[in-house]
DNA sequence: GTCTATACAGTGATAGAC
DNA sequence: GTCTATCACTGTATAGAC
């Protein structure tokens, strides 16, 4: 049990996660300042640097943030036994699809290219902690499915690049055009969701 | 002919051109500044100024400076009769993952998505001015492939969803893991591009 | 834990001499 | 076309009262 102010205290603080999310995703990360940020969660900025050390480390925070939840889905659907081997890859596509697009964790991905030059612990960071835990949990999926004789074994790197490559292409156009207003019918997600797991579906049957 | 004085600017602008498209690269568009530009540049900043309206301007110039020569070698290839629909095919993705990886028009992407909020004029002339074009001769490769029956027609969506995800998420994370010191064995260009190739052409090919 | 006040370096951009 | 000098402003970060 924790004390009531640490409770509100660490409360606080996601809270100020979720806002900085926001504007990190709508400005960028040096278009972001400290100064408007503290405006968006209504206290000053000296307030603000009480609860992060910085800039840097609030930017991880917000990176860090969502790596907990949607590696959770992964690693149940992984362990889930109920389901077939082609259908539990096809719900992880689709779990994919969702935490890359519309979660803030895929969607930040252009931002860490950003400062990986400057900041390059935040990209080791988002690489070990998120991307390569992510990459097994899929690699486990598919060998479940290879070890029952639903899949054909096939190159793990090859079926990384053809996996992942579409999804995250597909999140970093929604950035790039996101001003558009035709965005939805010109980068539809669940229709090239739908045709690119069809697609992998029959390339991983198929010999 | 151009005079002597018109020829030296317009040298002098591709110069300023290239160093600036370097410094984007490594610091993100909010990163560089013109002050480090200017000295990059080996001049003041007023001479700068007087290059280019802003750094916006600058950035345009910068984005624009890769696309025609990246549509020209398409556009070549398109009309090459002398080839096969299949390897006219292979030698577009090959293009396509030189000028996206290489070539700092494709490099430049994830910066696009850094500024489109704060400059949508940017992200559309990039959409309008490469992105359409680039997607219509692909197509119009494969179409050729169909007249000819070497290929099976498919959806359009989908073929570039799947063509151009992989090699522009392959460019991203190279652009986002830059610091690593094994980057090319964990992003190894060659074996992933040469993997890709092999599994579009019995795509296009199968029914 | 939040506030006011401030330090101080750096920003994009411009004026005007040469 | 390049320079020096300067503009008005914003950036991150901190000190110290309450």
């Amino acid at each position: 049990m924790l004390a009531t102010s640490e409770k509100t205290a660490s409360k606080r603080r996601q809270e100020i996660v979720n806002i900085a999310t926001q504007a990190f995703l709508d400005k960028g990360f040096a278009g972001t300042s400290m100064t408007q940020l503290a405006k968006a969660c209504g206290m000053q900025k000296a307030s603000l640097y009480h609860h992060f050390d910085g800039k840097e480390a609030l930017f991880i925070a917000c990176v860090t943030d969502g790596y907990g939840r949607a590696l959770k889905d992964l690693t149940e659907l992984r362990d889930d036994e109920s389901l077939s081997s082609e259908d539990r890859f096809a719900s992880a596509i689709l779990r994919l699809y969702d935490t890359t697009i519309l979660s803030p964790v895929g969607r930040l991905s252009p931002l860490i290219a950003e400062v990986s030059r400057i900041l390059p612990n935040v990209a080791r960071s988002f690489h070990e902690g998120y991307i390569v835990k992510q990459r097994k949990l899929l690699e486990e999926i598919v060998q479940q499915g290879i070890a029952d004789g639903s899949f054909v074994p096939m190159d793990r790197e090859l079926l990384h690049h053809l996996v992942f490559g579409p999804i995250v292409t597909l999140s970093l156009s929604r950035e790039m055009f996101a001003t558009f207003d035709d965005l939805d019918t010109q980068f539809p997600v669940e229709r090239l969701r739908d045709g690119h797991t069809e697609h992998l579906l029959k390339m991983l049957k198929a010999a």
